[in-house]
RNA sequence: GGGCGCUUAGCUCAGCCGGUUAGAGCGCAUGCCUCACAUGCAUGAGGUCACAGGUUCGAGUCCUGUAGCGCCCACCA
């Protein structure tokens, strides 16, 4: 046996043994195995990513339910993968070209292309090299990236099938328009905020001598003004009954606007008029359609004015507006300005406020997607946990809204879509797969247009939205649409481990596509976890400042410390309030692990590995409490992990570890080897048996450094890895509540006296003798035989244990538990007056404790109502309180005397 | 405007189906370098479980309402 040092240093394991498992091919499933197969795929983290605690948390939690399953016998395969990330990838290689002094519209597509990949070679794989330092035991060899070749031939599969059920259509509408990115973007992608605007009111002038001879309008961007093609009111607004049906005159402009009613306007809002935009507002937009109005788009891509009178031509959208409330002013038409807060879309990207503009894009109709995906979860075919969520899931998904799929960047998956310019001059080719003229969509470049079988063909510039591909990630991560073994033995997945922030953009996308192209769930369970967040409950990122970085914490604590921590600090779905001190816990843990397996295998030495247990009836009631503690334990770890309580699996098996085993067993244990050396191979198989066992139970949550100590508990020679063991089962047979109660009564007596002696400041060195009163016989009979153990535990000289009081000691201090009185004498060491008054709380509280009791015990709803256990148990705890105080006020008496 | 979560010890949090005396870690106090561990051991102080009602023999736990904090969704320009 190798000497193991006094402190467990992480870094001297860590990656060596990670790569220990990865070469014995631990962490690979195999699609032709008869296990019971327990797939998860992990969310992908961009390629651009940099390893956050979110990161963190969500590998570690996949990591446990992978591990726990591998153990208990399933063929186990944990998918890992990076995606694509469309816009934050081009944005971050835009930024680095940006420093050589160029741009990606100089490189040109191709070239630029060739820039994405190259960085994406170089940088890619640093987000899954920092998966592997957290100990994730993902089946690398399939690991996999949005744009292989694979999935890109399922994105472009998917984009055919719903193109052809007419799922995929183009038109013109308001989307959010990122003006710095230069894209559309969906709904989900452009997340409002909560913004301090301003409300301006501006006066339009009427058209004609009527009057009145204005109206006023209100309006948060007053730049859309000069887009403006109508006025709108509410029907039954008594205000502006005589104005429908007259024309207003757009200021600056000179555009005549008509004026018309419609419900969709609220009176109460503003002035109650409102102008009408149809090109760069949503609202505005239905009106226009219904009302049909002129469609007049008056910014550029990047958001400067465009199809405006010369003054404003070319200015950026807030410089045009300042320059128009002047303007305005001048004119003598700006009414009032009022402080506004409201709600405006920001790029989930780059942050800038997104302009909501008319623009010809491809979308997916969502309802006809949404109704089995809606129906799963109704019928239970995927739960989410917590609960909680699936209102949230099925709340979005019966409002869902057409989803805007292409992207005005380069980097992404190119619309499978050509134009045949022959046939759009003509306004031809109608048909089947091509529902607009000249339209073709295909999953390759057709020679010619299969209408007019022309050759002049161009694809569409556009790429898809990243998520496109995200949400085919369960299938096409296995194979899809090629039927793969894969896809056979691992689809549909168990259990999907992912954080709130993506249930839309991606959980339920996925459910969508899996039922569309599998006509099968992607998975069964979807754990949703906390937000990681700061101690001030913001949550980490890196513009904040932050950020604690698991890199950081793994090098000063250690993985298994990072890990553990993290498990602990979260309730199930709770966010984790994180500060750096609370990693300490995990590391001093790994290394209590550690020292508990060195003094294990000090004794053990020469004796051989031995984790099975010998004959019952050669066990001492000490180690049948050890046992049938353990036993609970296994059995409450296993049911924290089937309902995904992380913490509890983790904090049960810590508490009998640290608590049961080591502050009490292991120290019983010394005694009674040191006593009873006839005895030593029973005890060293307990000991070895139930360390074993528990880091079995740990390794899940704390994978090296079990590991590691459980190598050395196999000895030399030995090539078993604790990876693969199997995952502990609980013996009911060794449930054993009289040991329990044996042992617990001799943990009361041991810590009355330790709690005498330290409150009689009883010098550290001393041994005084110590008497027990202990009327129960069995207990008395256990202690008795326990003499040599309640000496070391409790520091004591000779013990005398009896029956019944005969004497009535003086100067002896008294400490009374369940079962035995506690008496220590205190001969020229006590300090009377802090006795007495010691004892003297005592008994006020017990009789207050007593009066409770009586009061209880006396209503008759109560005893006739409440089960007769508890019953029992109050009238039990009634007399135990009745004869401390009895002994209290005694032993008051003969101090006072 | 809807919806959700949280409020328990100085701090960060557990507490499942309501049931004896509400727990942990950190911090604090006191004493210990006891031959596995000072990243440790022992002992202790510290809580009107946000507030107000209700249900119940019994409420931190269930119901209703209020307040504060946080989050999500929503086309009031």
């Amino acid at each position: 046996m190798p000497d193991l040092p006094p402190q467990y240093n992480p870094a001297d394991v860590e990656e060596r043994l990670y790569e220990s498992w990865a070469a014995a091919g631990l962490f690979e499933a195999n699609a032709n195995s008869t296990r019971t197969p327990y797939t998860i795929v992990i969310p992908p983290p961009n390629v651009t990513g940099i390893l956050h605690m979110g990161h963190a948390l969500n590998t570690t939690l996949q990591d446990i339910l992978i591990r726990w399953k591998r153990m208990q016998g399933a063929n186990a395969l944990w998918v890992p993968g990076t995606d694509h990330a469309g816009i934050a990838t081009q944005n971050v290689v835009e930024k680095a070209l940006a420093k050589e002094g160029t741009t990606r519209q100089d490189l040109g597509r191709d070239e630029f292309l060739k820039r994405v990949w190259a960085w994406k070679e170089e940088y890619g794989s640093t987000i899954l090299r920092q998966l592997r330092r957290l100990g994730a035991s993902c089946d690398w060899r399939r690991a996999r990236f949005t744009m292989d070749e694979g999935l890109s031939e399922a994105v472009l599969e998917v984009f055919v099938r719903l193109y052809e059920k007419g799922l995929i259509y183009r038109g013109n509408y308001i989307i959010n328009w990122c003006p710095r990115c230069q894209t559309a973007l969906s709904d989900e992608e452009a997340p409002r905020q909560e913004t301090q605007g301003k409300l301006y009111h501006i006066r339009y002038p009427l058209e004609g001598k009527g009057k009145p001879s204005h109206i006023e309008v209100a309006t948060t961007r007053p730049e859309t003004m000069l887009g403006d093609t109508a006025v709108a009111v509410h029907p039954k607004d008594p205000r502006y009954k005589q104005v429908v049906g007259r024309n207003a005159i757009l200021p600056l402009v000179g555009r005549k606007l008509p004026i018309f009613s419609d419900p969709a306007v609220d009176k109460e809002f503003g002035t109650g008029a409102v102008k009408v935009t149809p090109a760069h507002d949503p609202v505005d937009f239905q009106l226009g359609r219904k009302h049909r109005l002129e469609f007049i788009n008056v910014m550029t891509d990047d958001a400067h004015m465009t199809n405006v009178p010369k003054a404003y031509e070319g200015l950026d959208r807030f410089e045009c507006r300042s320059k128009l409330i002047v303007d305005l002013e001048r004119e003598g038409l700006l009414g009032r300005i009022d402080e506004h807060l409201h709600n405006v879309g920001h790029c989930y990207r780059c942050h800038t406020a997104v302009e909501p503009r008319l623009s010809l894009q491809w979308f997916v109709k969502m309802k006809p997607l949404a109704l089995p995906a809606i129906q799963a979860v109704k019928k239970k075919q995927i739960v989410f946990i917590p609960d909680r969520w699936t209102k949230v899931y099925l709340n979005w998904m019966e409002h869902i809204e057409d989803w805007c799929i292409s992207r005005q960047i380069w980097w992404g998956h190119r619309l499978p879509v050509y134009y045949c310019r022959t046939c759009q001059a003509k306004g031809k080719g109608r048909g089947k797969a091509a529902k607009e003229p000249g339209v073709i969509v295909s999953k390759t470049k057709p020679a010619t247009c299969p209408v007019c079988k022309g050759t002049d063909l161009t694809q569409d510039e556009d790429v898809l939205d990243t998520w496109f591909s995200s949400w085919l990630w369960p299938s096409s991560t296995l194979g899809w649409p090629k039927q793969t073994r894969d896809l056979a033995a691992f689809y549909p997945t168990n259990t999907l481990v992912t954080a709130q922030e993506i249930i839309f953009f991606w959980v339920a996308r996925m459910i969508m596509a899996g039922y569309f192209c599998m006509g099968k769930p992607p998975f069964h369970q979807v754990y949703i976890h906390g937000t990681v967040r700061d101690l001030t409950g913001k949550k980490m990122s890196k513009s904040l400042g932050n950020i604690i970085d698991p890199l950081d914490i793994i090098e000063k604590y250690g993985t298994d410390a990072l890990r553990y921590t993290l498990v602990t600090t979260t309730a199930v779905g709770q966010d984790v309030f994180l500060s750096e001190e609370r990693f300490a816990a995990g590391r001093n843990f790994a290394n209590k692990l550690w020292n508990a397996t060195r003094f294990v295998l000090a004794q053990h030495a020469g004796a051989g590995p031995s984790a099975a247990l010998p004959d019952r009836d050669t066990l001492s009631p000490v180690d049948r409490w050890i046992l049938s503690r353990f036993e609970r334990t296994i059995t409450a770890a296993t049911e924290a992990l089937d309902d995904f309580r992380f913490n509890e699996a983790a904090s049960t098996v810590y508490d009998f570890l640290w608590h049961d085993y080591c502050d009490w067993y292991l120290e019983a244990s010394k005694v009674a080897l040191a006593h009873e050396p006839q005895r030593k191979p029973q005890i060293l198989a307990v000991l070895v048996h139930v360390l074993d066992t528990s880091l079995r139970l740990l390794h899940p949550t704390m994978p090296f450094v079990t590991e590691t100590l459980w190598q050395h508990l196999q000895g030399e020679g030995a090539k078993r890895w604790i990876m693969t063991a199997h995952w502990p089962l609980a013996d009911r047979t060794l449930t054993d509540t009289r040991s329990e109660n044996l042992v617990e009564a001799l943990q009361a007596v041991v810590t009355a006296a330790r709690t005498l002696r330290a409150e009689f400041n009883v010098p550290a060195g001393t041994k005084p003798p110590l008497r027990l009163i202990v009327p129960h016989p069995e207990i008395r009979e256990f202690l008795e035989a326990q003499r040599p153990l309640l000496q070391t535990l409790a520091q004591a000289g000779e013990v005398a244990i009896e029956r019944s009081r005969t004497t009535r000691p003086k100067q002896t201090a008294v400490s009374v538990t369940a079962e035995a009185e506690v008496l220590l004498p205190l001969e020229g060491l006590i300090d009377p007056a802090k006795e007495r008054q010691r004892l003297q709380q005592r008994v006020d509280q017990l009789s207050q404790e007593l009066s409770r009791l009586h009061a209880r015990l006396k209503d008759r709803q109560f005893t006739a109502k409440a089960p007769a256990d508890v019953v029992d148990q109050m009238r039990g705890r009634q007399e135990e309180v009745e004869a401390a105080r009895k002994r209290f006020t005694e032993h008051l008496a003969v101090l006072e005397a």
